[in-house]
DNA sequence: ATGAAAGCGCTAACAC
DNA sequence: GTGTTAGCGCTTTCAT
């Protein structure tokens, strides 16, 4: 293995000039080049766990994700991953498969790998998580939930709800069933049925039905083949693309047509909706966007710049084949 | 920040006492009790940095995957973290975004990070592969194409092809169209079809046409629409659940019923392929198994044992509603 | 069982 | 602009 030394004395130079060439000091034209052929002749390159050891940071960027197997998290991935790998910086993924503990737990670890900065896909910020992002003293950036705790990147959650719940109107169904999450999800549970509820409640003549679902389709698809059975609602409004996936099969088994006979209707703008036949009509979150701005602002951070405490995404309101009017 | 040398001050010892300790050498009892203690009270935490720089390895396994967004990969990626972190390594995660080069360029990334191991999804195993996996000195794992380069885990292709292939003449089908993919993909596009065609081209009065489509899915179906239009099969076996996807999707559009009027199959499992409906017949591959062998096996190349230089696996065969007897 | 000392490859003061 | 030097926190001989 060739190191700066080996480089420096190749050069005829001290180590320390071999250094500052690579970090961009000042040298003369003539050490440069002779640098610059040495070490592509030996195929140099630095030892990164000596050069961390010393700055006592790495050029790795830790980003904590609730699981690997979700369309949005795979966006948000994809491009923070893009946009990271430009700066040059390496994206470390850790998987809590759902687990909140361990959220926290990898505050600690990834802070101990001296990662520079962490991206935080959240599902419930605790008191834990904050405690932990204090003492850790690195800068965090939340995805997905609002937390004063630090800054924070999420989709308007009751704009898009609001936008579904006036579509169902405009379509003209008076008897409407929201599938809803738990009150625990800040974001989907709370907000975004708040957008949806605030419009249907101020509408004349409206029936509105209420239920809670899990956000896992299996679950979801086993609970509704049974609940919708003595239903009669014309349309079921989901909180998210996987419940109204498993909507529209249990609706299909129990023998309706859709959007003949009821419509359906989600949020996420998984690509799946357009797989399906009809597609479902979603509206699609920002999901590339908010991890190439998670990306983008975490660096800055990282160079002492400003950025804003809160940013919030709008998403993209569309309707497809799955809902009809009356 | 508190080091080794601190333990070692707090405990009256020499720090290679404390090192000693940490690295389940011998030390007294009473050594070991303070050094516990001591240990816990100050929250101390080896520098990972240190450690490399010194050993000259990291506890990184290095997992190189064509794409982010896929089914299989996610699978295999959740498996492997999960085995791996029960070992206490950790995986660090390069995707290409399908670029062949850049396989390539990571194989000696990772070996600059100092990776204990790697593994590859490989998609084609080039020569600067088998080049770069020589020089770098690592041990690599391949996943899903077979060579003789290094070690492997693949799936049983042709079994599964052969599966399907009976499928089809078992329900009656005389006029089978065969989509699949290209043959750069030696699992994918020449041994599944293999499989399929070694059945088929067998049988009496067959008619097998066969035609070259594209894997993703936007493509594809695009491409469908058109080329469906006149084609008078009532099998469409496809190279993969996307595909799959795509040709039921625009079979629908052009107004023919699955299964009634044409059977669909696909091959890999996808759990979308249960999310439609009908839902589609496919074979499912052993993606959780994979992670998990893989996972296994390269640790156990590190601790210098014997693996086998190749595994393949075979996957399970999922009638369902896409197809139909004649 | 323990300690002293050397050194892994690098960066950054500091002096020239 | 360049060289000297002193560590960063750890592991690992080698004595004792």
């Amino acid at each position: 293995m060739v190191t700066i030394n080996d480089i420096a004395k190749l050069a005829g130079v001290a180590k320390s000039t071999v250094s500052r060439y690579l970090n961009g000091g000042s040298v003369s034209r003539r050490t440069k080049e002779t640098l610059d052929r040495i070490i592509k002749e030996t195929e140099y390159v630095p030892n990164t766990f000596a050069q961390s050891l010393k700055v006592k940071q790495s050029n790795l960027i830790g980003i904590i994700i609730p699981r690997l197997n979700s369309y949005a998290t795979n966006e948000i991935l994809q491009s923070v991953d893009r946009c990271l790998r430009e700066k040059s910086y390496q994206l470390l993924i850790v998987n809590t498969d759902q687990d909140v503990e361990r959220e926290v737990e990898n505050l600690y670890a990834l802070s101990r790998q001296k990662v520079a900065g962490i991206i935080l896909l959240a599902t419930d910020v605790t008191r834990a998580h904050k405690e932990a992002m204090e003492k850790i003293g690195i800068p965090v950036l939340l995805l997905g939930q609002r937390s004063d705790a630090t800054y924070a990147i999420v989709h308007e959650e009751e704009e898009a709800g609001a936008a579904m719940g006036r579509h169902a109107l405009r379509l003209g169904h008076k008897k409407i069933l929201y599938l809803g999450v738990t009150e625990k999800d800040e974001s989907v549970g709370v907000l975004r049925k708040k957008g949806v509820m605030d419009v249907l409640k101020n509408a004349e003549g409206i029936d509105v039905q209420e239920e809670e679902v899990d956000f896992n389709f299996d679950i979801t698809f086993r609970f509704l083949k049974e609940y919708l059975k003595d239903r009669v609602e014309t349309y079921i409004l989901c909180a998210t693309d996987n419940i109204a996936l498993a909507a529209y099969k249990a609706s299909i088994t129990l023998g309706r047509k859709v959007p003949e006979d009821v419509s359906i209707s989600g949020f996420g703008g998984y690509s799946i909706t357009d797989l399906v036949t009809p597609s479902i009509t979603t509206v699609r979150y920002a999901y590339k966007e908010m991890g190439r701005i998670a990306a983008e602002n975490l660096l800055r951070l990282l160079q002492g710049e400003e950025i804003p405490k809160k940013i919030a995404l709008s998403g993209e309101f569309l309707p497809k084949e799955s809902t009809k009017a009356l």
